[in-house]
DNA sequence: CATGAATGAGGTTTCATTCAT
DNA sequence: GATGAATGAAACCTCATTCAT
């Protein structure tokens, strides 16, 4: 990795920490500098913005994400439906343990700042819903719109009880789906 | 109503409109103020502060769902299940629903700012938590702590989508989760 | 007294204790309305602002510390130097002492504010002075004007060591000064 | 001395200026910065508010009085008493005329502001009384306790004097008190 | 590339004063 | 006379952004 790459995975590192921490609004341009050990204008030769900043954590966890989901739908549909489960619906969610920082900011902060972000999440969350049925209707389970609904907001759930109590729910929470039929 | 509480009145209803369009932080007290059709400094007279403002919207919202809750649970306890369904699964959802600035605010803007918010919306979700468990039990529902889970991670994901997309889910929402087997 | 008189004389007296307790710019209107029992526009009844205010307070104490140094002159005169002498300075510092709400605010807040007050407290500091060195004079004491500054000085000492310490060096001080040759 | 000594030493002395001929009240930060010739915002890079910006001039003038006090103590104790003196009654004196905008925040801004500042005065004040009477016996003086009151009001008059009158009393002021008696 | 001092727009908060009742 | 709700100017303070070194 270049010196110039060092640099900005430490401004991202630590922007993931800090606004993890204090939120969005509430972390300084100079709290993250002073986390990754650097100038307070340095982070201006790497982002544009404060904003932009979070645009692009946000974009690198959506494509994270969706990557994840992308390659299950494929084994999925290349007839390996276990290997295809696992990284549709365990992976993606050991992502977001793994990557909590930006799971919250995605999922938190995002609908809370500016139209610009709400816009972005609103489409992400699309796009998740989508992709998250489309695999369901794969599998061959019925109901499946009702079901990535369901799958959505328990996974938000327990990410969120992650984020507060500090809880790993990790990879039960499909066992937890599976005994109330969601899976069936 | 005093002239004194119709004042207030209307800085929280203004307050709550703003908060819920631009967020807590993007929020201004001279949008709210203005939104009221008052003066800048009248918002002062009523709240120490916006942070104590932001509070007593979060109380207010935190207690109305309570006493929906309670009340659904003293019906069950009475025998009368059919009724205390209603208030405590399709009641506080319409009062999400009706209060939907409300709702983004404790559901949302709670998690994204200091730590004394987070604080109280994570004592929130564990009250509410706690109170679903206690009326699945009653209702002799199986597994009702993994039920309890999914029926507020549902109901979650399904205000956001109001507010996201301002599609009405509503009373449906229960058909939902009825059909996957969640109320069985 | 009437109605009148009795409602400013409890803003006066109110107005007093909180500037002698938190300073005059500290002090704000309604902290003096609200100790005196009044609502909070009632000042402005009796009070063009809260600078004219002030200055009222100003006037009336150094008019009472100039009647009596006024009247002791006059005793002294008339051959009666023992009484004047009593008046000139054991009776004021006795006011200075009684009123010490008012002493405070003749003495720090005067030369703490704007230019206008730092003018009043000049005169009348001049004044005091000029009736000092007076005084000494008819009582036949050599080097007047070295021993009023000196008298003014340790007086102004002596309050202020009540203002801070609560510590009543009342009508002892004089003794204070004879002691080292002040009175000789 | 850095770039960064610069700007500070700038602001304290624009800011003594003006707190000094307005009072620390009616002084603006934008006042200070003004005259410094430097941003808004700049202030609260080196203070953390206008009340700590105060402190740390009251604190700089305490020190500075202490340690001529000290030195002044120090000298007479090794027998050289005139250089003593010189030091404790008079670079004392004209330390004051020289920092006379400290001289006055010292003497006058303390005891109007906030508590905090109040106790720092009276803590300050009973040193500096302390360490005059220290000296007063060490040059074997009698009636110390007393010759230490007189000789601080005094001082302290003659600094008003100065700050109101611009009259320069200077080393003058210790014959004043010679004539009387004060220094026998 | 990196630094960190400086900027200033923009927000929160205060409170003397006014005025309808 | 008295009330106390409302006003809004003016202060403090923050921090994203710039820029000289």
């Amino acid at each position: 990795m270049s010196q110039s790459q060092k640099t900005r995975e430490k401004l991202v590192e630590a922007g993931k920490k800090v606004i993890y921490e204090k939120g969005f609004h509430c972390a300084r341009v100079s709290d993250i500098t002073e986390k990754a050990g650097l100038a307070h204008g340095t982070f201006y030769l790497y982002f544009e913005s404060k904003e932009k900043f979070l645009l692009s954590l946000l974009e690198t966890v959506k494509e994270e994400l969706l990557s994840l989901m992308e390659n299950g739908i494929s084994l999925i549909r290349e007839g390996n439906s276990e290997q295809g489960k696992v990284l549709l619906f365990l992976r993606t969610f050991d992502l977001m343990i793994k990557e909590r920082e930006l799971a919250k900011i995605l999922f938190f902060e995002a609908i809370c700042t500016s139209a610009e972000f709400q816009k972005f999440y609103k489409e992400s969350k699309e796009i998740f819903l989508r992709k998250t049925q489309e695999s369901l209707e794969l599998l061959g389970l019925s109901k499946s719109e009702i079901k990535a609904h369901i799958l959505l907001g328990t996974a938000r759930h327990f990410i969120e009880m992650l984020i507060l109590s500090n809880k790993e729910v990790s990879s039960k929470w499909i066992e937890v789906l599976k005994e109330v039929g969601v899976f069936s």
